[in-house]
RNA sequence: GGACCCUUAGCUCAGUUGGUUAGAGCGUUUCCUUGACAUGGAAAAGGUCACUGGUUCGAGUCCAGUAGGGUCCA
């Protein structure tokens, strides 16, 4: 066997293991037909990305629950990919022609999209590469793409599928339109800011009272010369007598009409409207509940066109209104200005405010909506934290059609085509259906010559929202059953953040319900079965880590400073279930620090002493001698099945943090501060040595297989150094013992474990917790070489001197000898008895006065705390009798240790 | 305007159905390179649990309100 080095390299030990791993194709995610699977599908990071600390803490935790479930013995897949992020890679690849000064367009749209493939094969797997040095246990060899031919045909034949159904429509309606990027936007890709303008207060001149005007107030004067009405409430008195009268349009001039409408809010500036249908949503509606024209004044750009009128035509539509306003200054129509803060939508990707715009786009009634709130809301999808429930439940409650079209060329071009010669503008609903004009279908016309395609792509999101059946081989028969989706569906789990609750968890459970099994019940159609939501990570400061406050650390550089496992292992301690996570580098030192002490404390077992047969579980257990345990043996195996049951009911409960929390107290604290340091007394005794060291082979083992989820390098490498399995396998092929599988194999060996052996070593600790005080105190905390006496009954001395080796070590003496009497020493009150420190020296009297008395002082305060509830004859009335019990028990002690102290002090 | 979350030690956070003297990591102070580990060990200092009421024998925990901070939706 291998020597364990001084300290842990985690670098070369992560690039063997995980080469082994890929070469033993380990994470293959295979079909056991009697056997319980576990899946995971990833959330596709965009092509474009690279890992983020968000992407860390989030594959984290998939690999965690992947790891977890392999070493439990089920057949576990996770199954990798990436989504084609439409507008973020084609603007990364029009921004690399750009450079050499071409636009798409002179390529052309299948040139170009040639490129953007060649853009892909070359860097857009990067992320994926950077998964694998994070450990990701991903089935790589079923990496999917959402552009792929057999996923772009699921795609596609569910865009029929739903055109069919009556799902999909095509219209001319007010879309989220991003000048930059220019293509229209979902809803949900449209970002509210709060934002500084200016109210404009303008009037309107009466036509047929020359003098006399309506005023409005508008944040957008640009769009005046778009106007084509003026709308105030029906019931307003103010401006009763004016409905139906003409007002003079300020800009461009001319006449339009004012109109009564009750979308008009009375409160708002004058209460009265300028309506620009084609600029604004609720003026559309108006538009169109009065049959007016609607007249757009913006290019897609944004820039001003000629129906603007001579003043404005030309202009970007931010200089646009600048001049708007300049003119209506100079007119005398600008009544006055003030600033006004409102919410502007911007486009998530470009950053701009969109515009809203009337088009023709595609669109989708969603399917399935009681559906999937019924799945959540009765528990077949199960959120955790539980309270996103309530966002996605709302969000469905108000749930708007989707806008699918994208007028990009990097996508899912539409699967439909129109009869050559025909006019796509005057297409009605019936003509949509007819088969001699429009087409809609996945293989696409057999006479393509007499056919256009439509040119707009698909949203990604309506790509990605069948990703956990789609990467499953549907709707290909043969794939599917290749792919095992019969067995794998619904996934276990889904690991995401709460901010795509609607883009994309909501979507996949509607996709889910409306395609798998049809017929079937709800809970074997949903797509998974719980959701774990991920808090976000933010820098120090509690900011957003962003690209452009440039406040995120890259990942891999934290990866080769701390190793991956100590990466993994920091974040998960300090990512509670539900809350933002505040990025500390600390925390993350502190999970190389575990990592290191994981190391050494393994490294002291191999030093101790011959290595046994550590080939199973039972055979480690074979070797323990019960006859020689004592009360720490009985606690330390006591703390290991708490501490396994503990990582039992976190697991269970998605308290990942919790895990790794009770798992760092049990190993640093129990195991290596105690447990190892008094192992070091019993190594020197030969009858307790090879008991002690199967003990800590059993801990050993153990605990590497409850760490190995968090931090499966370093665990695999001391799994074979401690020669717990061959060569030729890994620690997952072995499989984790559930608490009570533990408990049970101890059984077979004739051992039950002695809880109450817990409160000894309690008392021990303390002891010799109290004793190294007081030698600190005193400046003797180096010395060795002390003696202590001990003033103490019968059964108290006799728990020291079964433990008199140890306790004499832990306490840092030279020896601990019972006195019946001790005069003037220094003095401590232990669970074991009065501890005296025997100096040599004469004791500064007053000094330790004081310190008794401080501690006196502490003492009488929480005696007359627990006096005072005692006496209450409502608390001896009511409270539990436990609780009383130990009310009565405490102040018992209390009152001994008093009575102690007193007579410490008295004696001096 | 609606919904949700947060406020506990200098900092970042745990605290599971209410029950002994409220915990951890980091930081701070003092001491220690003793044979697993200085990526370490020992000891110590540090908290009116945001505030105000209420329920209860008992509240960091439950309820109501106030203040401050944050997120999402409209």
């Amino acid at each position: 066997m291998a020597e364990i080095t001084k300290s842990y390299e985690s670098r070369d030990v992560e690039k063997k293991w995980y080469a082994a791993w890929l070469s033993a194709h380990a994470f293959a995610g295979k079909v056991v037909p009697d056997k319980k699977p576990y899946s995971i599908v990833i959330p596709p990071p965009n092509v474009t990305g690279v890992l983020t600390m968000g992407h860390v803490l989030n594959n984290t935790l998939q690999d965690i629950l992947i790891r977890r479930a392999r070493l439990e013995g089920k057949p576990a897949l996770w199954v990798p990919g990436t989504d084609h992020a439409g507008i973020a890679t084609q603007t990364v690849v029009e921004r690399e022609l750009r450079k050499q000064k071409k636009t798409r367009h002179d390529f052309g749209r299948q040139k170009f999209v040639e490129k953007v493939w060649e853009w892909r094969h070359e860097k857009g797997g990067i992320i994926l590469e950077q998964l694998r040095r994070l450990g990701a246990s991903c089935d790589w060899d079923r990496t999917h793409f959402t552009m792929d031919p057999a996923y772009s045909r699921a795609v596609l034949k569910v865009f029929v599928e739903l055109f069919n159904r009556g799902h999909i429509y095509r219209g001319k309606r007010m879309v989220n339109w991003c000048p930059v990027s220019l293509t229209a936007l979902s809803d949900e890709e449209v970002i509210m800011k709060p934002s500084n303008g200016t109210l404009y207060k303008v009037r309107y001149e009466l036509v047929d009272r020359p003098g006399e005007y309506i005023q409005v107030s508008t944040t957008r004067p640009e769009t005046i010369p778009g106007d084509v009405a003026i709308a105030v409430h029906p019931e307003d008195p103010r401006y009763t007598q004016l409905v139906g009268k003409k007002v003079w349009r300020p800009l461009n001039r001319t006449q339009i009409p004012i109109i009564a409408d009750a979308a008009v809010d009375k409160e708002f500036g004058s209460g009265a409207l300028k309506i620009t249908p084609a600029h604004d949503k609720v003026d559309y509606e108006v538009g169109l509940r009065h049959k007016l024209q609607a007249i757009d004044v913006l290019n897609p750009d944004g820039v001003l066109n000629e129906l603007a009128g001579p003043g404005l035509a030309g202009l970007e539509r931010f200089a646009g209104r600048k001049k708007a306003a300049e003119l209506l200054r100079e007119s005398g129509n600008l009544v006055g200005e003030e600033a006004y803060m409102n919410n502007v939508g911007y486009s998530e990707r470009a950053d701009v405010p969109i515009e809203p715009r009337l088009t023709e786009q595609w669109w989708l009634r969603y399917p399935r909506v009681e559906e999937a709130k019924a799945a959540v809301r009765d528990g077949h999808i199960k959120f955790h934290p539980e309270r996103w429930s309530k966002v996605y439940l709302h969000w469905l409650e108000n749930i708007q059609d989707w806008c699918i079209s994208r007028q990009l060329w990097w996508g899912h071009r539409i699967p439909v085509w129109y009869r050559k010669g025909i006019d796509r503008a005057k297409l009605t609903e019936a003509d949509l259906k007819d088969p001699t004009k429009v087409l809609v279908s996945v293989d696409g016309p057999a006479d393509p010559e007499n056919w256009e395609q439509e040119e707009d792509v698909l949203d990604t999101w309506a790509s990605s929202w069948l990703w956990p059946f789609a990467t499953m081989g549907w709707p290909n028969a043969e794939e599917m059953k290749k792919a095992g989706l019969d067995y794998f569906y619904p996934t276990s789990t889904l690991v995401t953040g709460p901010d795509i609750i609607f883009f994309w968890v909501a979507r996949m459970i509607m996709a889910g319900l409306e395609f798998m099994r049809p017929g079937e019940p709800l809970e074997n159609r949903i797509p998974f079965k719980n959701v774990y939501f991920t808090g976000i990570i933010r820098d120090a400061q509690g900011r957003k880590m962003s690209k452009s406050l440039g406040n995120s650390p890259d990942p891999l550089t934290l990866i080769d400073k701390y190793g991956a496992d100590g990466l993994r292992f920091g974040i998960i301690s300090i990512a509670p279930q539900g809350q933002d996570i505040r990025f500390q580098e600390e925390r993350i030192e502190g999970g190389k620090n575990f990592c290191n002490k994981l190391w050494n404390a393994s490294r002291f077992r191999q030093m101790s002493g011959e290595a046994g047969d550590n080939s199973a579980l039972a055979t480690i257990v074979g070797r323990l001698d019960s006859s020689k345990f004592d009360a720490d043996d009985h606690a330390i195996l006591d703390r290991l099945q708490a501490t396994t049951a503990a990582v039992e009911k976190a697991f269970s409960e998605f308290e990942f943090s919790a895990a790794v929390q009770s798992l760092y107290g049990f190993f640093w604290n129990d195991f290596c501060d105690w447990y190892v340091e008094v192992s070091k007394a019993k190594l020197q005794a030969a009858d307790t040595k090879a008991n002690c060291l199967a003990i800590q082979d059993l801990v050993l083992r153990q605990t590497l297989l409850l760490l190995h989820p968090f931090i499966p390098f370093i665990t695999e490498e001391l799994w074979h150094l401690l020669g717990y399995g061959p060569d030729a396998s890994f620690i997952e092929d072995v499989g984790i013992e559930t608490a009570a599988q533990l408990v049970a194999a101890l059984a077979d060996r004739g051992i039950r474990i002695d809880s109450a052996a817990a409160v000894a070593v309690e008392q021990l600790k303390a002891t010799s917790s109290q004793a190294r005080a007081l030698k600190a105190e005193y400046n003797l905390a180096s010395r060795r070489d002390v003696r202590f006496f001990a003033k103490t009954g019968d059964s108290e001395w006799s728990v020291i001197q079964a433990n008199l080796a140890k306790l004499t070590r832990m306490a840092g003496a030279a020896e601990i000898v019972r006195r019946e009497s001790v005069d003037g020493a220094p003095a401590v009150v232990t669970p074991l008895g009065t501890l005296y420190l025997d100096l040599a020296s004469t004791v500064d009297a007053g000094a330790e006065k004081q310190r008794l008395a401080k501690e006196l002082e502490k003492l009488r305060q929480h005696i007359a705390g627990t006096e005072a509830r005692l006496a209450n004859p409502a608390f001896v009335g009511k409270a539990p009798p436990a609780v009383l019990e130990g009310a009565k028990k405490q102040l018992a002690d209390l009152q001994a240790k008093k009575a102690e102290l007193e007579r410490l002090l008295a004696a001096l």
